[in-house]
DNA sequence: GGGGCATTACTCGGATAATGCCTGTCCGAGTCCACTAGG
DNA sequence: CCTAGTGGACTCGGACAGGCATTATCCGAGTAATGCCCC
């Protein structure tokens, strides 16, 4: 799994303790972990493609979150990071093998519904879906504010102090 | 998700309608699906360092299932041909974060235990090996054989009769 | 005719290249602020 | 003093290289069958 999604999740929680009132820029976020800053603003760019935050240019501007956390699941982010691809991709390996019977005696169906073990593959990986789908970035931040309290405050404070700081 | 998996998948329903009996080399498996066969090759082999399948070489050799199918788990084979990391692997991207306080004042969590992010997605990719880990193949070949009567017949066949055309 | 043996053909197994995607970088378009000059 | 204009600095956004993993291939070690020669 592309290593963005990582970095995607981190920084939409910044930008939501650093406020919605404050936009940050890509660079700003990169320093924060240390990361590329060219390469965030990639990962960063295709959450805004997916509607998730919003930019703005100019020197006041930056980005800041375009949904409440509330709104935004895991898997939101992932597909918008990793494309909506499914990852198990069954390349039709199935209707290249040697047919009985070459002329058709009824509907031909579908690869994907035809090949059982694309369907299994396919169901397991749809629980997983689910799963990140039924949790929202909300949890995570309550999660993390339950366990590490002193962790949100630190980062708005160092966000804010972003503008005045050399 | 590699490509391999899925190839594997169908080349142990193969050996396993071509019967323990009989083996099966890598040439003939590809040929059924015209994968190149070298490349199957390779993918046969992690199947074979994981257990699942025997092989033997010379002119009676090939591969073999080394276990029934009830025994074998979609996990395992993903397991065996994609390796046992987790597909999302968390940096440590936290750690680089400015610290509040520099001194330790109790014990260092691990990386992987304080990261909120990182425990909501291992969760999700837990969900999917449980799902997968609980299908065997001998789910999948039955499914294939209720929905498709006519395919273990052919497979069969066509793997018996290699040996005797050209 | 029967048995032992060298040959041969066929298989896996690991070492070796080629390709494509992920990672990383750069520069241009746009925007807002600040300074300056004029009224 | 107030206002309009202008320069500059900062931002995102997309276009452009590099590195690494997956894909693909080749050749050698090993093995069992086969044909041949000798007894």
């Amino acid at each position: 799994m592309s290593e963005g999604v990582e970095w995607a999740l981190h920084s939409i929680l910044n930008l939501a303790w650093a406020g919605p009132e404050h936009a940050v820029s890509a660079a700003r976020l990169a320093a924060y972990y240390d990361l590329p800053p060219a390469y965030l603003n990639k990962q960063l760019q295709a959450l805004v493609r997916a509607g998730l935050v919003s930019s703005g240019s100019g020197p006041r501007g930056g980005f800041r979150l375009a949904r409440r956390l509330e709104d935004i699941t895991l898997m939101d982010v992932v597909a918008a990071v990793e494309g909506p691809e499914e990852a198990f991709r069954c390349a039709g390996i199935r209707l290249r093998a040697p047919r009985g019977r070459p002329h058709e005696d009824g509907p031909v169906p579908e690869p994907a519904e035809d090949c059982q073990i694309h369907q299994a593959m396919r169901e397991a990986e749809l629980v997983w879906r689910r799963e990140l789908a039924g949790r929202t970035l909300a949890d995570v931040r309550d999660r993390v504010e339950r366990v590490s309290p002193g962790v949100p405050r630190r980062a708005r404070r160092w966000f804010a102090a972003a503008r005045t700081t050399s």
